[in-house]
DNA sequence: TAATTTGGGGTACTGAGTGCCATTGCGAGG
DNA sequence: CCTCGCAATGGCACTCAGTACCCCAAATTA
């Protein structure tokens, strides 16, 4: 009842058991019977609560599977307040991707499974591209105060903030992809280091990738300019 | 009935009045009395257009938002799928941008409206990214064929995609939060000429074969509409 | 004129999310 | 021991987005 706080950092209170309930229940429906065909009745009535207990803690259906988000976008927030001025704001930022990807690290079976979901489930995909604006609008926050100076220091902010995010998102997705399998960390670092240099010093990227063959699937309304509509559909697809 | 056809490159039926009377309705009500405040009830009767036919028309209450997104993404890919192999690979996915703000710029009003809308409704907002991701994940699929000789052509691409896609939205909404004052070609060209510039010019060329691998299948019924297309090729690609 | 197709309307249903209130568990003070 | 908060939970009832199904009208075709 008692040993299951762990991560005090996350800065929010604990709720021990009904919220882990309400999560595992979620996860073994969803990875079971999918997403949309889950209701919240079926959660409720899997962990044994009541219903109005669910939206207590998860605002929204979709907010049960990312359900440690709040936590460490704080705990990015509060590495970044605490960032040394002097330092490199560039490589202070890859460090706090690093910050989010020890979250997904941290439990490999559950960051896959999430992924699984995110990858089918188009409102679960919303959701988390909701979930990692805030996380590149932080970062991008803090390169904008250490850039002040700069006259297009906003401009800058931004696009270092999302080749930061885009890195790090692009190298977790290929692990996740793989179920979990090799060193996440050092690939990030990598990835990071990939954009780091770029606008921070020297040069000496490159980092061992493989392109993956799809399969493409296009359906289109009879009578319309084929080649147009089928070159709207591989935008859609390359996840 | 046949000299409906006019914008070819929108690829889609067109919906004369009816489409056109949902969104003019829909933003009156939304400017009113705020996006959550009106129901999808309100909108078909503000039109004087049934309820069902509301749905027809846009899969979602945010989408009537976001009217003719399908159409610049289309005709976005197509451009993309029309450049020249020889070409300067990110100078290419920045004119693909440069079409996407002209989409914006064409009716600054109705831009400046949705703007203000999407700033401070989350549901709204969230589904603007998931539009704004589509197009990022059209640049990196663009970007990603054009490097695939390249050892991190996938981390490469899905980096400068993002850069491209951050700079033009800091440039565009820099232009919306003053109203849609001033010239935002020229300032887009300058924020994504900051990016090219630290891109451009290291590309490895070496023609990656080809894209015709990909298995191409077209089914449809006649009239169905765009979002309806591109979210059953979503579906079916598992995206 | 009857059958079919196409676009739109209407009704009823599912399910997410919310507000309100009753209930239960628990610590503090009488 | 009782009871007064007090916080957490459960139990309805409600709104509204989105969908399935059926109907209707006009146009087309046999």
């Amino acid at each position: 009842m008692s040993e299951v706080r762990k991560q005090d950092q996350a800065a929010a209170v604990e709720k021990p058991t009904m919220r882990d309930a309400l999560v595992t229940a979620a996860f073994r429906l969803f990875m079971e019977r999918g997403f949309e065909q889950t209701t919240i009745d079926d959660i409720v009535a899997e962990a044994g609560v009541g219903r109005r207990s669910f939206f207590r803690h998860f605002p929204s259906k979709e907010d049960v599977v990312f359900p440690d988000h709040d936590g460490c976008l704080a705990e990015m927030t509060a590495f970044l307040q605490d960032a040394d001025d002097a330092g490199d704001p560039v490589e202070q930022v890859c460090d706090a991707a690093r910050l989010v990807l020890r979250a997904y690290a941290v439990n490999p079976a559950f960051s896959v499974q999430r992924y699984l979901l995110t990858k089918k489930v188009p409102n679960l995909r919303a959701h988390e591209l909701s979930v990692v604006w805030r996380y590149e609008r932080a970062l991008a926050a803090h390169l904008r105060a250490r850039y002040a100076a700069r006259a297009d220091g906003a401009l800058r902010a931004d696009v270092i903030a999302a080749a930061v995010v885009a890195a790090h998102n692009h190298t977790l997705r290929t692990w996740l992809r793989s179920g979990g399998e090799g060193d996440v960390t050092a690939a990030v670092g990598q990835a990071l280091s990939f954009v780091a240099e770029t606008w921070s010093g020297s040069q000496a990227p490159s980092a061992p990738e493989s392109q993956d063959d799809e399969v493409v699937v296009v359906v289109a309304r009879r009578g319309t300019p084929m080649w147009r509509v089928v070159r709207g559909v591989e935008a859609a697809l390359d996840v």
